[in-house]
DNA sequence: CCCTGATTCGC
DNA sequence: GCGAATCAGG
């Protein structure tokens, strides 16, 4: 199994979110943790939690390792020996921890929304499904932005199933199929594509400036899951 | 031993 | 560049 980009994005993303290179290694399939780790550490982002911190033992259906408490320093020191090549936009990353449920700490400017559980899993493509109102798409992608339905359509209520879908309402999967749960976002769609506005920005990443190849059509269903 | 990530080093 | 082997730690 090959780094294609779609793969290495999904790496970023999980990597960033907080999960485990077990984890990551096991939704990419077809590779083994240590190929996870050293393509991360290859492709710059490189150890969270480097040690092995907080283990917060989650074997049977792992979770969100626990959060590592962040050391205040206001002061950060010039990284003279960091490349920084590959990363076009190193702001000082405060990331807040991916836990499954935080504890009410809300910070006084924090974004009012999304306040409850995240809900972070992992779709059929291996991208990460997120609460609504946390979009951290790296690029937006600007779509045709009139029309924008903002109004959660009654049909994810009770669950788009598959013969819900028709050629109007977005067919982003969410959760695994098979499981118990799992539908379709049932969003009325973008006009001209499969999914609804904001599906369309993870299906539809905006893309390279030049007419740098792009190989095998987004997501969301993307390789086998082997497993 | 289980797990974790980091690093090395042959390919 | 890739990833198994190895190392180091909880």
């Amino acid at each position: 199994m090959s780094w294609t980009d779609e793969r290495i994005e999904q790496l970023r993303s999980m990597w960033e979110k907080g999960l485990t290179a077990s984890q990551i290694a096991d939704e990419l399939g077809g590779v083994s943790r240590n190929a996870v780790i050293g393509k991360a550490h290859r492709l710059g982002l490189k150890s969270r939690p480097s040690p092995v911190k907080a283990t917060e033992k989650a074997k049977p259906a792992r979770s969100a390792p626990a959060p590592k408490p962040a050391a205040p320093t206001p002061t950060p020191a010039p990284r003279a020996a960091e490349p920084a090549s590959a990363r076009p936009a190193p702001a000082p990353r405060a990331e807040p921890r991916p836990a499954a449920a935080v504890p009410p700490t809300p910070a006084p400017d924090a974004a009012p929304k999304a306040d409850g559980p995240r809900i972070v899993s992992i779709g059929p493509g291996g991208f990460i499904r997120q609460g609504p109102g946390d979009q951290q798409a790296p690029i937006p992608p600007a779509p045709p932005r009139r029309l924008v339905p903002a109004k959660p359509s009654p049909e994810i209520a009770d669950k788009t199933s598959l013969l819900d879908l028709n050629d109007r309402i977005c067919r982003w999967p969410m959760g695994h199929p098979g499981e118990p749960d799992f539908h379709f976002c049932g969003e009325a769609v973008n006009p001209g594509f499969p999914y609804c506005v904001e599906h369309c920005g993870r299906a539809y990443q905006a893309q390279l400036p030049r007419g740098t190849r792009r190989p095998p059509p987004p997501p969301p269903f993307g390789g086998p899951r082997v497993r």
